[in-house]
RNA sequence: GGGCGCUUAGCUCAGCUGGUCAGAGCAUCUCGUUUACACCGAGAGGGUCAGAGGUCCGAAUCCUCUAGCGCCCACCA
């Protein structure tokens, strides 16, 4: 047995890293396929590890998951605890471009791979120390990364899944587009962007020579005006209805529609309808058939069919319209407002038409709402992010990308009858743009001239599958796995990506297995910087979670990331890590005083027949503890679940008990039986103080099991202990003993040597108690050793503490 | 424009199924070398719980409205 007294200092730096190592050594966190205990399954967001600088935030929330998963396994779950790595698609493609100044267009696509795999290995290996070095209890034989071959597979297969079943479409229309990244985008890839803008009013020419202007903030769309609408209602503009105006400037003519939701209040009344501008101009140009002209292209410049600005940027034609407008232009007022870019390069995004794969969202939104109300939200709150989404959802699901690095489409076109060709299960996966053609040709004509699909998949068509990836499901061989952890026990992410990762992982499930993903959802908030800012590279507010964890340790880090109640962001604050280094000090010390104590002792159940009261008193608050705790706990509430632990060892252990039971302890006239009593008790609290703080701070808990209770409890680790439960017996209530009358006292009695300035050890001569509930000798000894007097008599007392307690304090 | 969250001691936050709920930690002040720990201990000061109404015997806690902050959504053509 290692001498704990022989340790001067726990040196975390060091410790850490070794019990980061003696965990994956032995294999501490696997998952065990044959095992019978009930499992617990945990679906984690695969960080893309194109962030190659994770900051304070991100260690946050993945802490914030992981205590409860600790908490489960520390509950008797089998833990079923992979972790992830979203290496394909747009994110590792533009982290790849900024780091080689390249742009896909000028880069070979072969090239451009292997350095998108290359960033992709790389990121890896720094993000798996990074979450060995926080103590993150993943099973990293699970290690998934959605572009090997299995999540490949795994997306393919649930493409052609739902192909088969008809819920996927391949069609042409308006699509939402990025100029930069030049790919077709989804909904959930917006992000809003307020700007200030000018509201342009723009005169039109009519039939009869009248004029009228519209309101535009996007007067570069002119060319691609192709009617004007006005309310039936409207005095002012009923009368153009049915007839032709002229656009300004292109001199072409578009025909006046009537339509009542146009509001005569709003703008001028008259409004302009482009292809495209908004989701406005696509509902009408669809409902009347209206003309198609498409005046941006793919890079988000003006095509022929803009005249003389053909080839100007977006921007630029702006500009040189307005001018060119003159007296056309009556009018422009300055306003703020919001337009849609693409979430990745905040580009401001376009409408084009081309060709891409759909998967139909729109149409089951009831389905959707159905799901979300099945599923178990932490906290509930939350929901209302999921139902509102769903509410406003307007296009289906663009899955296809014109990128390089992603998931292929396992699908080849005939040439000569247009039919969709698909591989068999069994080929997967494929790619159609290196693999030859199907041997025997179209599945419908048989022709052999078969064109490959170029485009890659949107990263959400994998991620989305992730407790399918996890459950093997494109391998309808392997029931067992899929039977074991699916559906998931618990998804853990931030709540923005409620619209995206959780929206399309619920779809998926839906749809491939009828089901829902996970019974239980876990949502935190955000890290926050000191100042409740967003952290990002770009305010230069970026805190490092490994300077912290040099500094003050990963064990005080997530004593940090363990102060937010879930859902709610918090912020970055150093003071509560260096509590957090000093509740590590604290236990050590605690820990060194009491097993110094325990060496020679051999834990017994027997030893408590003889509990003196000030035992009694810590067990029944120990047992308190341990049901707020398993309370907070199972409803995901780590914060108050170590709120709970941690005032019971501060206030309660460190500043009464072990006060209380020194005197025990060293007095060699004291029995046998308190001596044994004391330990017992020492030794049950304290054991149970290192687990309930377990899945808060892993190390120095782990590190103090390890030095003393490992060898009477036989577990290889403490993380492999089963959590107490609340034991009845030793809970107490006033009627049986009255120890908060003691507390009372000893409080007073502080108070007062307070008051007087004296040592806190000042001997005073007499303490006399009146009690009415209790026979006060019972506590002669302790009430003299801890406050230090002569003697403890009973009488009359002159300070009322409680209507049956009274005292007088004599010096 | 709509929705959600937040607004409680100087700071960061609990409390919000209504009645020891006015709390914790940090900071501040006073005191104390007490043989686990000065990365400590004892004690003290400090808030009309954003504002205004309402329900109730009673509200930080429920309802209504207002203001500020944050996030999400939305067609200002």
């Amino acid at each position: 047995m290692a001498n704990i007294n022989e340790l001067k200092n726990y040196d975390f730096t060091l410790r850490e890293k070794y019990w980061q190592q003696f965990w994956e050594d032995n294999q501490i966190y696997k998952y065990d396929p044959a095992s019978q205990k009930e499992v617990f399954s945990i679906d984690t967001p695969p960080p893309y590890v194109s962030a190659s600088h994770l900051h304070v935030g991100h260690a946050m929330s993945y802490t914030q998951a992981e205590f409860v998963v600790r908490y489960k396994r520390m509950m008797g779950f089998n833990v079923f605890y992979p972790m992830g790595f979203d290496d394909n698609g747009l994110p590792t493609e533009r982290f790849v471009e900024k780091k080689y100044k390249i742009d896909k267009s000028h880069t070979s696509k072969k090239e451009f791979i292997d350095l998108c795999l290359q960033a992709t290995k790389e990121g890896g290996e720094t993000y798996k120390k990074f979450w060995q070095s926080l103590g993150v209890s993943v099973d990293w034989s699970l290690l998934y990364s959605t572009i090997n071959e299995h999540c490949q597979r795994t997306s393919q297969r649930s493409f052609i899944d739902l192909f088969q079943k008809g819920l996927i479409e391949h069609k042409e229309g308006p699509v939402i587009w990025c100029p930069k990244c030049q790919t077709a985008l989804a909904q959930s890839d917006l992000d809003d962007l307020e700007q200030n803008t000018f509201l342009n009013y723009i005169d039109f020419k009519f039939e009869d020579g009248t004029t009228a202007p519209i309101a535009t903030t996007r007067p570069e769309l002119l060319p691609a005006c192709v009617a004007l609408y006005t309310n039936s209602k409207d005095p002012r503009f009923a009368k153009y209805i049915g007839k032709k105006a002229k656009v300004p400037i292109f001199n072409y003519e578009v025909p006046v529609l009537s339509d009542d939701n146009v509001d005569p209040a709003f703008g001028t009344g008259l409004m302009m309808v482009c292809t495209f501008g908004d989701g406005e101009d696509i509902e009408r140009w669809k409902r009347d058939s209206l003309e198609t002209r498409i005046v941006f292209d793919k890079a988000g410049r003006l095509t022929d069919k803009a005249g003389d600005y053909a080839g100007l940027k977006i921007n630029e034609a702006r500009k040189q319209i307005l001018e060119d407008l003159k007296e056309n232009l009556v009018k422009q007022d300055a306003i703020s407002n919001v337009c849609n870019v693409h979430e990745r390069c905040g580009t401001i995004a376009e409408f084009i038409v081309t060709p891409q794969w759909f998967i139909n969202v729109v149409d089951h939104k009831a389905d959707w709402i159905k799901r979300g109300d099945e599923l178990n939200w932490y906290p509930k709150f939350m929901k209302s992010k999921f139902d509102a989404w769903i509410d406003g959802l307007k296009w289906d699901w663009c899955i296809s990308r014109q990128r390089y690095y992603g998931v292929p489409f396992p699908v080849w076109y005939c040439d000569d009858c247009g039919q969709i060709v698909l591989p068999s299960d069994d080929e997967l996966p494929v790619d159609p743009t290196s693999l030859a053609a199907p041997k025997n040709g179209c599945s419908k004509c048989g022709s052999k001239k078969l064109r490959p699909e170029h485009d890659v998949m949107d990263t959400w068509m994998t991620s989305s599958l992730t407790p399918l990836i996890n459950a093997n499901w494109q391998y309808p061989s392997d029931k067992n796995l899929m039977a074991k952890i699916y559906p998931m026990s618990l998804r853990v992410q931030a709540f923005e990506i409620i619209r995206t990762w959780l929206f399309y992982t619920i779809v998926k499930s839906h749809y491939h297995t009828d089901s829902l993903p996970w019974n239980d959802v876990m949502i935190s908030g955000w890290g926050l910087d000191e100042k409740g800012r967003k952290i990002s590279k770009s305010l230069g507010n970026f805190v490092e979670p490994e300077k912290i964890i040099e500094k003050y340790s990963a064990d005080a880090l997530r004593y940090w990331s363990a102060e937010s109640t879930l859902g709610q962001n918090l912020r970055y604050n150093e003071e509560e890590v260096k509590v957090g280094k000093r509740t590590i000090t604290k236990l050590w010390n605690a820990s060194k005083f009491v097993i110094s104590h325990l060496e020679e002792y051999q834990f017994q159940d027997s030893d408590n027949q003889h509990l003196e009261p000030a035992d009694r008193w810590i067990l029944s608050e120990l047992q308190k503890t341990i049901k707020a705790y398993h309370k907070n706990f199972s409803v995901y509430e780590y914060a108050k679940a170590k709120d709970a632990v941690n005032s019971f060892f501060w206030d309660k252990f460190c500043d009464n008990y072990l006060e209380f039971v020194k005197y025990r302890l060293y007095d060699e006239n004291t029995s046998e039986e308190s001596k044994a009593a004391a330990k017992w008790t020492l030794y049950k609290a304290l054991y149970n103080i290192l687990q309930l703080f377990a899945p808060i701070m892993p190390f120095i808990t782990e590190e103090i099991y390890q030095l003393y209770f490992i060898n009477q409890d036989k577990n290889i680790s403490i993380h492999l202990t089963q959590l107490p439960q609340v034991e009845k017996g030793l809970l107490i209530n006033d009627q049986e003993l009255k120890f908060s009358d003691i507390l009372l006292i000893v409080q007073e009695v502080r108070k007062y040597k307070a008051s007087k300035n004296y040592s806190i050890k000042k001997e005073l001569s007499e303490l006399i108690v009146e009690m009415t509930n209790d026979d006060a000798k019972n506590y002669t000894d302790l009430l003299k050793a801890v406050l230090s007097f002569q003697k403890i008599t009973a009488g009359k007392g002159e300070t009322t503490l409680s209507p049956d307690l009274k005292i007088t304090i004599k010096e």
